[in-house]
This record gives C-alpha cells, sequence and structure tokens, in this order.
DNA sequence: ATCTTGGGAGAATGGTATTCTCCCACGAGT
DNA sequence: ACTCGTGGGAGAATACCATTCTCCCAAGAT
C-alpha cells in the first residue's frame, strides 16, 4: 500500500508504456512462433514437429523460444486452445441458428465429430490426436482449453432443458461434458482402418444417436 | 514339397525339439520382462520408465530385450494386452452372471469405469493411460487388445437385443464399441482435480445413465 | 579339442528438448 | 559522440532415452 502511494502516476505510467511495449513486442513473437508451426503441422500433416523446425521456419532463436513460452508443450495447448476457441465459435454460430434445440445439438455434434476426425487433410486436422497425448500430461490445462467446446454444447444443453426435451435426471452441463467428450475421442479412436469383420469406421450420425438416445429400450433401476 | 519329403522325420523332430526348446525360453524371458514392467509400474504410479529399467530389474540384458520386443511400445502393448484381457474375463464373469441382459451391461459399465479411473494405487491402475498414447502410433494393435474386452460389450449387447430391450435401429456390435470408448475415456477424462465450478468427476453411474439412456427426452428426425 | 553361436555387458549413436555461454547491436544516459 | 547495460540472436553444451553395435565368453555341437 505505501509503495504504491509513494509511486506516483509518472512512475507508474512509465513502467506501464515499457511494460506495454514489451507485451506487444512478446505478442507479436509468440504469434510467429504460433504461425509457424501451424504451417509446419499443416504441411506434414502431423504434430510432430521439433522445436527446433519452428525456431528456424520464425526467425527466431531457441532463446527466444524459450523465453515466451514454458516449453513445447505450452505452444501445443496454445495452439490446440486456439483451434478449439475457433471451432467453438463456428459450431455455436451453426447450431444456436437452429430453432429446435435438439436439432441445434444434432448439427453440433456432427460438427465436432468431422473436425475432430484426425484427417490429415483439412485445416482443424491433428487438433484432437495431441489433445489426447496431453491429457494425461497436463490435464488441467487440456481441461480449460476443452472449456469454450464446453460451454458451447452446456448452452444448448440448457436450451434444450429449458424446453423440456431433456431426461429428467440429467444435469444438463455434466451431460454436455460427457457428449462433448465421447464425439471427441470416439472420432479419434474410429480414424482406423478397420481389419475385417464390420468396417469399423464410425458415421457422425450413428455417434449422434448413441448420445441422444443411448441404446437401451427401457430404464434400468 | 520335394524338399520336404527329403527331410526324414528325425531332421524335422531334431528341429522340433530344438526351436521348441528355444520357444520355452523364449517365453519364459518375456515373462520376465513383463513381470519386470509391471513391478515398476505399480511401483512408480506411471507408465513412463525407461527400457533399462526393465532390463535391470529383471537382470537381463539390452540385448536380450530387443531381440525379444520390437521395441518398448511392444511391451506396453503387451502389457496392455494382458491386463485388458484379464479385466474383459472378470468383466464377462460378473456381468452374465446377470439374468437380465440390461442389468448385466450396466454391472459391466461401471466396472469397466471403475477399472480405467486412473487411480496410481490400483492393481490395474495406468492400462489405460498409454492406451491412448499408443492410440495414434499403432492404432490397428491398440484395436487389437480392445478386441476381449469389446467382445464382452458386444456378447451382453446381443443378448440385449434378443431379449428385445435395445434400440431397434442399432447395430448391436457398434453400440458395443461406442459405449467400450466412451466409457473408458470418460473415466480417463474425468480423473482430473476439478477447477472451480461443478467438481466434475464423473461416476459410474452418470455414465451408464448417458451410455443406456442418452440425453434426449424425443427422437430427432 | 576346436568350432559355433546365443546372449551378457555396456559403449556408441541418434534424435530431441532444454539450458547455457558468448557476444553484439542498440538505445539511454553523460 | 562515447560509454554502458541489456535484450536477444546463434548455436554449442547438456540431459535423456530409445535403439544399435561391438566385444567377448561360455556351453553345446562336431
Amino acid at each position: 500500500m505505501s509503495t504504491l502511494s509513494e509511486e506516483p502516476a509518472w512512475k507508474q505510467r512509465a513502467v506501464e508504456r515499457s511494460t506495454k511495449a514489451a507485451r506487444l513486442r512478446a505478442e507479436r513473437k509468440v504469434q510467429q512462433f504460433l504461425e509457424a508451426a501451424q504451417e509446419i503441422i499443416l504441411e506434414k500433416g502431423s504434430t510432430d514437429f521439433t522445436v527446433q523446425e519452428v525456431v528456424d521456419r520464425s526467425r527466431q532463436s531457441l532463446r527466444s523460444f524459450y523465453q515466451h513460452f514454458g516449453g513445447k508443450h505450452e505452444l501445443l495447448l496454445a495452439l490446440f486452445e486456439n483451434a478449439l476457441r475457433r471451432s467453438a465459435d463456428e459450431i455455436r454460430a451453426a447450431a444456436s441458428a437452429e430453432p429446435d434445440p435438439l436439432v441445434g445439438l444434432r448439427v453440433a455434434v456432427r460438427m465436432l465429430f468431422e473436425t475432430s476426425l484426425p484427417d490429415p487433410s483439412t485445416q482443424h486436422p491433428l487438433f484432437t490426436d495431441f489433445a489426447t497425448q496431453l491429457l494425461m500430461s497436463y490435464p488441467t490445462e487440456v481441461r480449460s482449453a476443452h472449456e469454450p467446446m464446453l460451454a458451447v454444447f452446456a448452452e444448448m444443453m440448457a436450451r434444450a432443458d429449458a424446453a423440456g426435451q431433456l431426461r429428467s435426471a440429467l444435469r444438463p452441463r455434466r451431460a454436455a461434458a460427457m457428449v462433448m467428450q465421447s464425439v471427441m475421442f470416439l472420432a479419434q479412436s474410429t480414424a482406423v482402418a478397420g481389419e475385417g469383420e464390420s468396417a469399423h469406421p464410425l458415421t457422425a450420425d450413428e455417434v449422434w444417436e448413441f448420445c441422444a438416445g443411448g441404446f437401451a429400450l427401457r430404464d434400468v433401476a
């Protein structure tokens, strides 16, 4: 407190100016790293790039990299967060346009499923693959990266609930979390060439049917 | 063919004796590696051991290790497969004892959920965590490791279907796959300390409700 | 007795993340 | 204009591991 009042406004402003400049510079650099990484991922269609590649591509230095990121994982997390937030926005836009909440949810599920497929071509391709890698090592960060997407599903779920379209015993937000995670994971695991028996690849519709209606015909005590 | 008839029985028998001995030796060694790895995992409550640790613990050599396993991942896969098969047997035993197929499925879901929790204490603890790590690098192997567990769920699902307890549009085996994977993944992702809002940890019952009944009150065209 | 060979020990290699060290260029103060 | 301090570039050094290689011996085969 006393230090605060002892530091007059001019000093605070001076400090602020300098820190603001620094912040801007930092943001620009971070942005460059992110873009470089993004490019590389798109090019090689995989997330296992090396830090060195990113540094080279962004014409900066290793030192600078580690000055801005706590490690490779923070870069990954940042990319993941971005991609997920963007995707969440798209999904919200599409889903909330539907008057019927359940139809909106179906749209959301389908879209999330598609974007979660590990297709090495699209722009939002493998952003889910390291989701699972990171999930184990940095669970809380991944969780918070999921947040925007979860919010979308929670909104839709709440609308459905308000319209009396949900099974009564459900807490909407938890249902939203289960749907979101199931869809993402099922999309991931489905992307394998089926061996023999029943050419595995799940479809978005199957997953929707499962999430919406479950499998049981009746309730079980 | 001619070579076959030129090689008399004694030679084949001799060869067989030697290969059989070799096979036995190999199996013993592999077993030792597996046990050592198992122990280490239990001790440190995590799957990120080094190959060297396993070798030391099992009183064998690196060379021998790479002679019996194509790499670390094969060891992991083997452990994973074992654990999953054991678990599948237990679940089958418990679930098939229930006369009502849906009750059996509920039992199966609950058990699978419990054993999939990344609890660092139990015996079958982190066998699911590298499931996801491996899923990306060795999808087909993981898939085949899942097979026994999938079989259990498919059996139960088929029973339910036969008893007319399933939503009609469902293919039982695909439903089984979705249930199994959802349960495993949800158990994984739930095991994080909830930050603030709604103390996340899902329960087995919630997951069962979700898988069995979905969230929608009515069907959506 | 010698030859063959499986396998133990552990050094060597290779790939990466992460840290460290040197050094320069640029802006601030004199 | 002349230092001086500092942020940051370049890239060498380090730390870990997985994986491979080399040397060598001991036991069974001939």
